[in-house]
DNA sequence: CGCCAACCGGACCGCCCGGTCCGTTTATCT
DNA sequence: AGATAAACGGACCGGGCGGTCCGGTTGGCG
């Protein structure tokens, strides 16, 4: 059945994920092989017995992350507050210390799309995205025509616009996300005509 | 002064930049030098006699779009509703028939950024970016806390969000930026506190 | 302790990239 | 038409990538 690791490499596994997530986290899905081997201290070779392929490796960092998002979700579907617990939610994603780039859970690239696990995540995490936005509409949270959908690629945004001011205005994120969820109040809402 | 070019030198160079233009719209800054001279029918080397760089190019493709970008919000600083104007022109950017990616412009590379003309012309595009906004948060239309590099920034966010869908939903990022337009509008704004 | 399979890692491969070079073609001027 | 400089374009280079291979190393079991 599993054939069971042998010690060294259960810790050169360990050590190749750990890299990986970082530097994926760093340099996004570009970030090279070579360079996670090195970071994690062992050959480029042991990489690619452990993962076939550089999108398998993606693939794991990524199944963690969607976990992640999908236990925090759950969590806060339990949560008094319908709306607030969906701003939560969008500020959780944002925050990821290791701010791996959302849009890399959301629209995923079909490569590692085609990882079965990966695609089963990403359902069960939009399921989460979906479940969350009903709540909060039905609370009256936010207007009437936003999706779980809607939600999970505007949340993307705002590690992408503030990137450049990482340095000096680190949180800048956060403004964003919540000028963001603010458009998708039922406050000021301007649809656009249906068409 | 300026040596005149022959005119097979000038027909090239159109095909260039008419070649890349279309190319970078496609695949963004990381569309080839190679595939570029292909769509254009001339050789690699020509491609490198009319631009020192790949950088050097992709600046002459960005300058036309923020001239374009600069002269439609000059024109709507004259527009009657200020809050209607920075919206006009926001669907403006998003719309660029190639779409090419906006944050191009806003966030450019460094190496893009060293072409003295566009970091001129970057600063003038910005420029307009604050005079629109001033204007509108002026007349009330926006929050009190929104500058012109929010909008710049902001704005960027639909063209990537819809992107995976631009086959189904063409239109899906007019819901974006209307969606993110009502965030920077004051009815609903609950800005995060200062810290 | 000694053996062997499991594991390691770096040399190596083919590919594509941006950029250079130079022998050939061609527009232009007289 | 002939001369000449301008312009062309594809072969070529160095570098980095994902992925493979195989001789050397090592953990674990009898």
């Amino acid at each position: 059945m599993t054939r069971n690791l042998r010690a060294d490499a259960v810790r050169n596994r360990e050590a190749l994920i750990a890299a990986a997530t970082a530097e994926f986290a760093a340099r996004g899905a570009e970030a090279s092989v070579a360079e996670i081997a090195r970071r994690a201290g062992i050959g480029k070779g042991t990489v690619f017995r452990h993962f076939p392929t550089k999108d398998h490796l993606l693939a794991a960092v990524l199944m963690d992350r969607m976990e992640s998002l999908h236990a925090e979700g759950e969590r806060l579907l339990g949560a008094p507050d319908a709306g607030e617990a969906l701003l939560e939610f969008m500020m959780f994603a944002g925050e990821q210390k290791q701010r791996l780039d959302l849009s890399l859970l959301v629209t995923a690239s079909p490569e590692v799309l085609a990882v079965p696990e990966v695609a089963g995540a990403q359902a069960r995490m939009f399921a989460i995205f979906d479940a969350l936005t009903d709540r909060a509409r039905a609370a009256g949270a936010v207007r009437d025509d936003v999706t779980g959908t809607d939600v999970g690629l505007l949340m993307c945004a705002p590690g992408h616009l503030a990137a450049p001011f990482a340095e000096e205005r680190p949180e800048l994120w956060r403004r964003y996300m919540a000028l963001i969820f603010d458009g998708l109040r039922p406050a000021g809402a301007h649809p656009l005509p249906p068409g």
